[in-house]
Parts: C-alpha cells; structure tokens; sequence
RNA sequence: AGGCACGUAGCUCAGUGGCUAGAGCGCCGCCUUGACACGGCGGAGGUCGGCGGUUCGACCCCGCCCGUGCCUACCA
C-alpha cells in the first residue's frame, strides 16, 4: 500500500459516523431467522426508560454486552440483538407533568388538536393544567418518541451492535398484548387474585407500590409514652410509641406472652386515653420485651406488623390515613369508633380530622399533654417527654412521605409460596459474577408480600378486566370479566365485554372498567418473551426463547431480574435465560454512585466526542462484570491512546509491499507462537465471560511483544528494499500481517471502529470479508500449518539485548536511532547461545555491523548488558 | 444484626501456593528515529489492611480483627 493513500491521523468522528452507515446499510448486524437455534446467540437487551437522562452506566453496560456480543457474532453465532424502550410508567408521567406543567385528571374533557408547548418558568407559577386522560397519554407518547431519539442516536455512536428492525416499546401493542396474555395466563392459573387489603400505599402519588419498590430511610424519630387504663381495675400500663397521631386508630395492645411485667393482662380490655376506647389486649410472640416498654399498642395499620397482628387477631379496622394522607372522618360511638365518651372524643378529634400526619402528630402530643386525656380524665396521658430516636421507615423508592398502609382493592401475582421454586430456578441460570446469586437469594428469602401489580396511574399497560355490576349497584370483584386472548391488546375503558354493549357500562346489570394499570415491571419482567413474541409466533418462540443472556445491573437484581425469573417459571417453568451478566455501577471521584438524584452524572456525548465512541468503549471494556467502576478520565485517554497506536501501526505494516512468504525466521516463528497462546488465552477469557481479562491480555500482549518490540527488530529486515534475502523479508511481512490481522480481530470486539477502519485498507478485499465484525474470530487452526520455533523464548531474548542496547544509548543520551559502530554484549551461556540466532534482527534494530557477544555467567539469566559501546557520529 | 464484595506503588487496577510482586497513568531524566511527539527509551517508587494459623514455602488457603462499599433485615 502506498502510504500517501492513508490518512496521517485517525478521525474518529467521521468514522463513527462512516461505519454506522455501513453496518446499517450492510445489514452486518441482522438476525438471520432461518438459522438453527444452536447457531443462534439471543441477548435479552435492557429496554432503557426513554425519558430518563443519558448516563455513563448506559454506555458502561450496554458496552459490557455488545463486547460479548461482538465476540459472538466472529466466532459465527446468527445475533439476536433487539432494542427496547421502556417508556411505560411512572419516570415518562412525571417527566410530561414537569415538562407541559400539566397533571392528567381522568374527570377532565378530552380536548382535540390540544398543543401544548414546553412550559415556560412564568407558566410555571401558576397551578398545572389540568388535561384528561387521553391527552396525557398522547404527551407521554410524544415525549418518549423524542427521547428515543436521542437514545438511538448514542447507541449508534457508540458502535453498539443491535439490529435495529428488532425494537419494541413497553406501551406498543405487541407488548401490550404479552403483558395482558401474561396476565389472563397467571388468572387462567390462579397465580393472580385481587383482594381488598391493607398494601403499601405512596400518598403523594396515591398509587400502590410493590416490596420492590420501597427503600429503608433513617429518619428522625421519637418514643412517645402513653398510659392506657385497664377497663375493669383501673390499673394502667405505659406504651410506647412513635406514631401518636394513630391513638385513634389503636385496635389493640399486645406484648410477649411471657413478659411478667404484662402476663396478667392478657383476655383483658384496656381503655385508650384520649378516645376512650375499649381495645383487646393479647399475647404475642412477634413483641420485643426489649423495645419501647415492652407492651404496645396495635394500630390500623402504622407498619407491616400491624396489618399481621390485625389479620391474625381479627381486629376491628378503624381505617384513620386516608389516600391522600389526611386522616379520615371517624364516628365515634358508631360500632367502628365505640368510645366510652363519645362526645368527648369528637372533641378531641375534631381538630384532627382532614390534617396530614405530620400535623395531627403535633397536635395529638398536644393532646396528650393535657391534664384531662388520661384514660380516666384525672391526669394527662404522656408520660414524660419524647425521646428522639432514628429509625428506619419505608418509603417508596421515587417518594417523600414514608408509606403508609391503606386498604384498597389491588391486584396481586402470589409469589410468597413459591420462594423454593424461585431460587432453586436462579440456581439454573449462571451469573456472571457468580456471587451476585446471592442478591437474588437474599431478596426471594425475603419476600413479605405477593406482589401488587396494579397501579393507579395513567400511562401503562391497561389490567384487561371489568367487573359486573349487580342489580343493586354494588360491584362483583370477584368474578371479573375478561377479554378472549385473541382480542388482545383491550383496554376495558374503551371496549366492552363480549355480551355487553357501551350502553351497559357503569349501569346496575352492567360492568365497570378496572381503570387501574400493570406495574412497569409487569411488562417489563417479559422482555424476553417479548422478543420471541410468546402467545402470536410459537415458532419464533421456540428459536429466541429462553434467551443466552440477560445484561444488567446489580441495583435491579431485586427487581428486573428477580420478576423475570418469576414470570418465566409461572407462565412456562423455564429460565428466562442461560446466562446474566451483571455490571457493576459508575462511580464519580469520589467513589460514589453516580446517580440523578445526587446530581453526579457527567453526560456521555462529550466524552465519545473527547475521546473517541472505541477510547470511551475501552474504559468500559476493562471493568470486571460486577465491579462498581469510577469515571476515571484517565483510562479514557489510556483507551484513545491505543486506538492511535493501532492505526499508526496498521499504517506502517500495511505498507510494508514487499512479496510475503511462509515465515521460516526464528523471531517470527517466535512472535507468532506467542501470538497464538495469545488466541488461546483470551478465546478462555472471552468464552468465561470475562471480557475485561482478554482485553488486559490482548493489549499487553499488542505493546510489549508486537509494537514496542516485534515491530522494531523486524522493521529493518522487512523493509529492505535492495531485497537481499527475498525469503527473510517475506517472512517478516507475512508475520506482521498475518499478525496485525490477528491482533485486529481479536480488539474488535472492543474497538469496532478503528479495527473496521483499518481491516477496510487491505484485509477485507484480502479475506472476503468485507468488515470485520463478520470475518472469523482468530483460531487455532490459522497457526497449525506454521513451523514452531527452535527456541519459545527466542523473542524474549531479542528484546533483552534490545533493551540493553536501548539502556546504554538513554544512559549516553543519544538517541534511539543513533547508528553503532562498535558494541560487546555479554550474557550467560544458554542465553547467548539462543541470542546467535537471532542477533542479525537484534543488531539491526540497534544499527550495529560490528558487534560481539561474550559469555559472562555472572549477568543474571534472561537479561544482557553492554560491556562496550562506541556511537556513531551524528549524522547531519 | 446477618450476608456478599473489596482492601496490592501517589492514582486506577492486574496477579499466582514457589526464584528478588506486575501494568498503565503520574513523577524524574533523556531522545524529534523513515508507523506514531496523539510518540519513543530509561529510571525511581510497594514490610501486598492488621494479628495469628496451616505449609518446606502464603499477597494467594484458614481464623479473628480493622476499614470501605453494597445487599438483606430491623421499623412499637
């Protein structure tokens, strides 16, 4: 080649863009349906949720995969890459609410041809717009059409390899369908049952939520000591308690059956101050003689033992917390409210009625503190000051009010008896690291809770069931109507139930629409049934599903991973895959997890545009899977650095024209025996999943043995232009091309555009492969017809007495290039016997005629020294 | 509170039951050579978190401890 032909540096940008193009065009990244399923190589992609922000862990992960799938692809696997958009969901409501400042109310008209256009900060001020249904579904579709965009657009960038006529949105209709297939399945099944029941309830968003989906905070806190009464004696006890704003709610007191303090109060009646409520006092197992004062009071409902001890008990429910987490009306001398007094309990209600928590807790200590709110009315009821505690309290992940349980009707998926099943059915999936298994042990042993898969929101995927309505107006929740497989996707608010018609919607004899949506993640827990288009193409379901691979991270385990597993062992009692890689998290300087919420993340475009989509790619590529990685800049510039060395030494062996022959020098043999245990380790290193370790490998191996060394011994011998030794020459080009070519293919995987860039040179034209990422992952074979070496080591010891040449010449302070004209090197025995044979490239390469070795047992094995050198003058 | 992972050169990280523990970056000195100054050559730098144990031999295996991060639990 000549080398005017090729362009002095590498532009990365343009070959971003270049090589997008042709792989598009080219269609190198298709799935090819026709091909076996054996041949085929499925990666269940995580759908990334549209309207969120781009963030260095998408480029970090999603590189993680497209290494593995790159690797793949070369050793001859058919790719089933696919895209999805998660942009169903709570993330995609609040980014409309925030960007319009509207806020949908199912009660508002639907408003045709509504434009709206971003708000502006005025606009901002005043309340939101109130918009319907509809309309904000519309906005939401809209949006993520946008932010899809520019997801694409980074993907692309990037070099990440899916085929693009594989994607799907969490809200479309093929996924509208499996989530509702799914759903009427588990019915079908039983595995699903609605049930109106205290659950974990966000009252800012008034949507029920999932264990999943609650995070512990440490909040500050306090121990309040209320004296109760006994109904008969009058004797009175002390409990403590943090949540004094649920006196009223108060259904019980218990403490541990054993406690003498208590024992003998068990079967009796105490009298609650304030309210003056007869409440059963019991024994139970679950109390703590430690906490508080050891005898406490049950409430509807201040945490999740209460709902146990209310349920096991058969207590009385006095509902207090409403859905928007103001405490409800309450009828005091009714048979829910029996009081003792209820005039004077009114009173003391009557301020606290319609208040939030926060404010009915001020007050109620206030209460408290009165003379007259003992049990009895002769004394106050707190006993001493509130001690200040934190303590942990469940919030919702995305909330700001801690959770509060409120019974409403919700649709559950009953997993809580199949906590074996689950891990035993983890067990069978390989995870990549493996003790990331755990996480996913940990949390199934875990569960408290089947899972609650409605929602009370608006953008998702509609639960496809009405309820008939009876005569006398009253709902029947427990035999829901459904829609034949075959109609869906529905949405009941829209269609009717066969054997209905509109008319009958919301009339007495009629049916009800459930207007309530799926969980995100019921959908998205069927990624990979979405791709195989379970329940419409069995074929297809056959050839993608389980998939190879599911890609995430560790902070979904309890979650993506976990609902994907349930629903792949619920529907089919399968795996949902063979393998999960799981990556680790982005980390800023200081080590701390990079995330929106603490304002850390660093936008990835710049950094592709800084230091190239494969010096970006190779920052990911070195990370272990697992390990929680720091943005360090340091390695990006370590990344583009080798990008540049691989062009400029691509430049100069491609330029190299001299004919090429069957390598027969002893430092190629050497170099090229090394080359292939080099193929060897890191094939392993790529088939145990461990990208990050070929990749250390691959790039040692490319610095030391080949650019910084092979390289420059080899490089006068190959270039010879007076062609003395034909068949010398020819060895040396054949190994460095032969070599480049290995060395190219095996950084493919991790550095798609340059190796493209280069392989386009000469090497596609050559192998009939026209990019790279189709030819064939380096094998054993190609090394299997070359003679093996006289000596393994014979390169090692070429670069020893290189580097001592080079060692006297930066002592001398001349430079590298600085001609000899006399030199003594002297080595042990056995090592300067190997180095005869290799010395003619050694002395070349120091630019030396007139040389000697001496025997010197005394130098330390392995390595040369200089005993005399004489340099040449500088040349002028 | 239990579990998992991690703790190796100033920084980021490799590493193996076996001779004097490695790389890159950074630092110091030198070299503008014909692929590359978006470079090259050379150099300095570590009691491998601590204490015990197993072993002929431990950075590696075991136990305890310390530190960091995370997971799970705790929620009166």
């Amino acid at each position: 080649m000549d080398p005017e032909n090729l362009p002095k540096h590498f532009e990365a940008g343009g070959a971003e863009v270049r090589w997008d193009d042709f792989w598009q065009s080219e269609g190198i990244h298709k799935w090819e349906p026709s091909r076996p399923r054996d041949e085929t190589f499925v990666v269940d992609t995580p759908p990334p949720t549209a309207s969120g922000s781009l963030h260095p862990g998408h480029v970090f992960s999603y590189t993680h995969t497209d290494i593995l799938v790159r690797f793949q692809r070369m050793i001859g696997k058919n790719i089933y890459y696919p895209m999805g958009w998660d942009d169903n969901g709570l993330p995609t409501e609040r980014r409309v609410q925030n960007y319009y400042h509207v806020r949908c109310d199912p009660t508002a008209p639907y408003e045709d041809q509504l434009e709206l256009a971003p708000a502006s900060a005025k606009m901002r001020k005043k309340p939101p717009k109130k918009i319907s249904r509809d309309n904000f579904i519309e906005l939401c579709h809209r949006v993520t059409t946008e932010d899809e965009k520019t997801f694409m657009a980074l993907w692309k960038r990037l070099g990440v390899s899916v085929d693009w006529n594989e994607q799907y949105q969490t809200i479309d209709d093929n996924c509208r369908r499996i989530a509702q297939f799914s759903f009427l399945d588990l019915l079908e099944k039983n595995q699903v049952f609605s049930s109106n029941a205290p659950s974990m309830w966000d009252v800012d968003f008034q949507c029920a939520i999932a264990q999943a989906e609650v995070e512990d905070r440490n909040i500050a806190g306090a121990y309040h000591d209320i004296e109760f009464g006994l109904s008969d004696t009058g004797e009175t006890f002390t409990i403590s308690t943090t949540r004094p704003e649920l006196l009223p709610a108060c259904v019980g007191v218990t403490a541990h059956p054993s406690d003498e303090r208590y024992k003998h109060f068990f079967g009796r009646e105490a009298i609650s101050p304030l309210f003056r409520i007869p409440v059963p006092i019991f024994p139970s197992e679950i109390a703590d003689p430690e906490k508080g004062t050891g005898i406490l009071m049950v409430c509807t409902f201040g945490d999740a033992t209460d709902v146990e001890w209310w349920r096991d008990e058969g207590l009385t429910l006095r509902q207090l917390v409403g859905r928007d987490g103001r405490l409800l009306p309450a009828d005091f001398g009714s048979q829910t409210f029996p009081s003792l007094d209820p005039v004077e309990a009114e009173k003391n209600y009557s301020d606290l009625e319609g208040k939030t928590l926060k404010a009915a807790r001020e007050l109620i200590v206030s209460l408290l503190r009165e003379d007259s709110s003992g049990f009895d009315g002769t004394r106050a009821a707190l006993v001493g000051e509130p001690r200040l505690l934190e303590h942990s309290v469940k919030f919702f992940e995305k909330g700001d009010r801690p959770l509060e349980f409120v019974p409403t009707r919700q649709w559950f998926v009953r997993l809580l008896d199949k906590k074996k099943e689950l891990i035993a059915k983890g067990n069978l999936i390989k995870w990549h690291p493996d003790h990331m298994r755990r996480r996913y042990e940990d949390w199934t042993e875990n569960l408290s809770f089947d899972w609650c898969v409605s929602r009370q929101r608006f953008f998702g995927v509609p639960i496809p069931v009405w309820y008939p309505i009876l005569e006398n107006g009253n709902c029947d929740y427990k035999s829901p109507l459904v829609p034949k497989k075959e109609n869906l996707p529905t949405d009941p608010t829209r269609d009717c139930p066969s054997g209905f018609t509109e008319e009958q919607r919301n009339q007495p004899g009629g049916f009800k629409a459930e207007t309530d949506i799926f969980d995100t993640w019921f959908t998205s827990s069927l990624t990979p049934q979405i791709s195989s288009h379970w329940g419409s193409n069995q074929e297809r379901h056959q050839a993608l599903f389980p998939a190879d691979v599911r890609p995430q991270a560790h902070d979904i385990i309890r979650t993506w991973a976990f609902y994907t597993i349930a629903k792949a062992h619920l529907h089919e009692d399968s795996v949902p895959w063979k393998h999960a890689t799981i990556s680790g998290w982005i980390l800023d300087p200081d080590r701390k997890k990079m995330s929106k919420s603490k304002g850390n993340v660093v936008t990835p475009i710049p950094l592709i545009d800084k230091y190239s989509a494969d010096g970006v790619r190779y920052w990911a590529g070195s990370a272990r899977l697992g390990v929680d990685t720091a943005l360090d800049e340091k390695v990006f510039k370590i990344g583009k650095r080798l990008v540049t060395k691989i062009f400029n030494a691509s430049k100069f062996v491609l330029t190299q024209d001299g004919h090429s022959a069957k390598p027969s020098s002893e430092l190629d043999l050497a170099f090229l025996s090394e080359l292939r245990s080099l193929v060897r380790r890191s094939t392993k290193a790529f088939e145990d999943f461990d990208q990050a370790h070929a990749l250390m490998e691959i790039e040692n191996f490319f610095w030391s043995r080949f650019t910084d060394t092979y390289i420059e011994l080899v490089k006068v011998r190959a270039r010879s232009i007076d062609n003395k030794n034909p068949q010398d020459q020819g060895s040396a080009i054949f190994s460095l091309r032969f070599g480049l070519s290995v060395l190219l293919r095996l950084f493919a995987p991790f550095l798609p555009f340059v190796t493209e860039e280069v392989w386009s040179w000469a090497y596609a034209e050559e192998s009939g492969f026209k990019s790279i990422h189709i030819s064939s992952w380096p094998k054993d074979a190609e090394f299997a017809h070359l003679e093996t070496p006289n000596e393994t080591t014979s390169l090692s010891i070429a670069i020893a007495a290189l580097t001592a040449i080079n060692k006297a010449k930066a002592d001398g302070e001349v430079s590298m290039g600085r001609a000899l004209e006399r030199l003594v090197l002297s080595g042990q025995a056995s090592d300067v016997d190997k180095l005869r044979s290799v010395a003619v490239d050694v002395t070349a390469a120091a630019r030396c005629e007139n040389y000697e070795i001496i025997i010197d047992d005394t130098i330390e094995k392995g390595s040369f020294q200089v005993k005399n050198i004489e340099f040449a003058p500088k040349p002028t």
